[in-house]
DNA sequence: TAATAATATCTTGATATCAAGATAATTTCG
DNA sequence: CGAAATTATCTTGATATCAAGATATTATTA
């Protein structure tokens, strides 16, 4: 009788003409995240970053040389809007991590590189980022991690 | 070869000493929800609530009769601070879904109760709501659902 | 070619959230 | 009983986000 449980238990009583077998679901699946998303951004803090910063980085970092992307790509990536992405990218140049240059082939567009120091930075972050979500895995063994993640897959293919 | 498989694979390119299968499963649970969160705000929003508000009036309704209580218990319900809730309750109060009153008991505290306009709003928005629900998780088989949410269940108990 | 459409990014204004602290009432305990 | 600690809520200031619109550039097409 898990705290969802209890949510259904209400609905049912209140609206028993309401089939809430899917609000179990999805419910633990947003509580569950809120879980996740509130350690993982103790481990960004350490490092001096949250979830978009560590976001941008982390896309830049692993498109791999010349760790260089444009608002566009970055956007692309990250399922924000155009107005949200200018903010983080002002937030990262000010502090020394990217740099923005103007695109020689498109003057509209930008390239966003990763400075030396964005580098170390987020070199650093996602090391210690990936020893955090080994940790919030562990409590599954690796049979039900597959398993989970299967049907995870399946489902967010509806979606994409 | 989804969304998420290609950002391991990037990672493995960039960073081979780095075990991201972790990522794969965290990933991919965040990008569901967030496309899940989307649908269902889109529902919210044709009555005039978003996630907010919703969930402040569903606490509320599926609390039962009398439909109040205080803004302590919605808090626990809700997981969010205190400032956050004082502001969705002010917003409620000036939409006329919810009236505060003072506490016989404990003059510090308010019961935050459901307004007639207020149960009638939730108990549309709810039904559609579960309609909406009942769509997101249609690309699953009943085997399937029943599977993740006793995965996701577990999963969650680690973390409540 | 010149007008129109499309594209890429930035700006503006509004909202929701949180952390930290303020205020007021209640409870505990010496 | 009275001081100190706790509790319940609200306030303040900062940040992140989005939707809608502005600006500048490039592509299309009549």
């Amino acid at each position: 009788m898990d705290h969802v449980d209890q949510i259904v238990t209400q609905w049912n009583r209140e609206r028993p003409d309401l089939d809430v077998a899917p609000m179990a679901l999805l419910g633990r699946l947003k509580r569950l995240m809120l879980h996740i998303s509130r350690e993982m951004a103790e481990t960004w803090a350490e490092h001096g970053l949250n979830a978009a910063s560590f976001d941008v980085l982390a896309t830049l970092r692993r498109s791999g040389p010349p760790f260089a992307l444009s608002p566009a790509d970055l956007i692309a990536s990250t399922m924000v809007t155009s107005g949200t992405m200018t903010n983080r990218i002002d937030q990262l140049e000010k502090m020394g991590l990217v740099a923005r240059k103007q695109s020689q082939e498109d003057r509209r567009s930008f390239l966003i590189s990763l400075t030396d120091k964005g580098f170390e930075v987020i070199d650093a972050a996602v090391t210690a980022h990936v020893a955090t979500q080994q940790r919030l895995v562990s409590g599954l063994s690796d049979r039900d991690r597959r398993q989970l993640n299967s049907l995870v897959k399946g489902f967010l293919a509806d979606f994409e």
